[in-house]
DNA sequence: AACACGGGGTT
DNA sequence: AACCCAGTGTT
């Protein structure tokens, strides 16, 4: 790489971190006084969801489960109830067992190494970054989607990031990332808040950019995207749709409800639901809550189906 | 590499 | 109605 390219991504990284903070949003997590496991918490939250969605189920779940010991002592039932609609209950799960696991292998203290982080259910490449990042000042790599999009523009002049690869993710932000800890957590939460408020996928703010002089898209006067971006599967009429439909069910009903009757209590799903066409709406039912059994998100005890203990 | 996995906000 | 969202685990 050339001196002068060097340059550049230092002082893209300069500029970022000073943007951030003068500019960065409020949250209860970002907090000086806040916890790791309320940091954890949040990052699991996150996941696929919209910051406005997370910040009120943060504050409640908060409220309930301090620590990771007071979730352990909860019932998964009441975990999966409390997260309620808040979407991929199975982040629930896992989240109780990541408290489980905290207190039983950690001493009920949220660890501090990426590699035991990596090791509790649920939590990923970005999770584990961000949690060794954001609560212990590691100088992890953190890569989201936001700052795989902010580095394909800045960087390399794409206007739409390359698919996600933990391992080449982790490499490109490792080369970018400064080596004082305090500064490390300022880029990875910049880059992130960047991307998530001034360069969005659609109708970046170029105008307030703190490093629009210096970005490479911007450069090439906005070429389009050669690759395109993965198409996603219908809503409506979907598995998981009718997934969801049962879990709120089970949500409703603490004592379970008969098993059999699990079709007729769930609405009826548009007959043009296009996949599965060949089984019955009861069927399909059915079979969605054994995968729902599968994956802990229920039990099944005679002939009755429930949120599990 | 491609899918499945929720549900709601945004355009 | 399509696209997007502080991803993860499976195939």
């Amino acid at each position: 790489m050339s001196l002068r390219e060097r340059s550049r991504r230092t002082e893209i990284v300069d500029r970022v971190i000073d943007w951030f903070s003068a500019n960065q949003r409020d949250f209860p997590w970002r907090e000086p006084e806040c916890s790791p496991w309320g940091i954890l918490v949040s990052e699991v939250m996150s996941q696929q969801t919209q910051m406005s969605r997370v910040e009120p189920k943060w504050h409640e779940f908060m409220s309930l489960w301090p620590t990771p010991a007071d979730m352990a002592a909860a019932p998964v039932a009441e975990v999966i109830r409390r997260w309620d609609r808040l979407g991929y209950p199975r982040r629930a799960v896992n989240l109780h067992r990541c408290a489980t696991a905290i207190v039983e292998n950690h001493g009920g203290e949220v660890p501090s190494d990426r590699d035991a982080l990596l090791a509790l259910p649920a939590i990923g490449a970005y999770t584990s970054a961000a949690v060794a990042s954001f609560a212990f000042l590691r100088c992890e790599p953190v890569v989201d989607t936001n700052i795989r999009r902010v580095l394909a523009r800045a960087i390399h002049g794409e206007a739409i990031a390359w698919d996600a690869n933990p391992r080449r993710d982790d490499a490109e932000m490792s080369e970018l990332l400064p080596e004082d800890p305090q500064r490390a957590k300022l880029w990875n939460a910049g880059a992130m808040e960047l991307g998530a408020i001034v360069c969005p996928s659609k109708k970046p703010q170029c105008e307030v950019c703190p490093i629009a002089q210096l970005c490479e898209w911007r450069a090439r006067n906005y070429p389009a995207s050669t690759r395109k971006a993965r198409g996603q599967a219908k809503f409506a009429g979907s598995d998981r749709q009718l997934r969801g439909r049962v879990m709120a069910i089970l949500r409703r009903h603490p004592e379970g409800v008969l098993f059999d009757s699990l079709p007729d209590l769930v609405e009826p799903l548009a007959a043009d639901s296009g996949t599965s066409v060949d089984i019955s709406h009861a069927e399909r039912t059915l079979l969605l809550a054994e995968d729902l059994i599968r994956d802990g998100l229920a039990t099944r005890a005679a002939e009755r189906i429930r949120l599990p203990h």
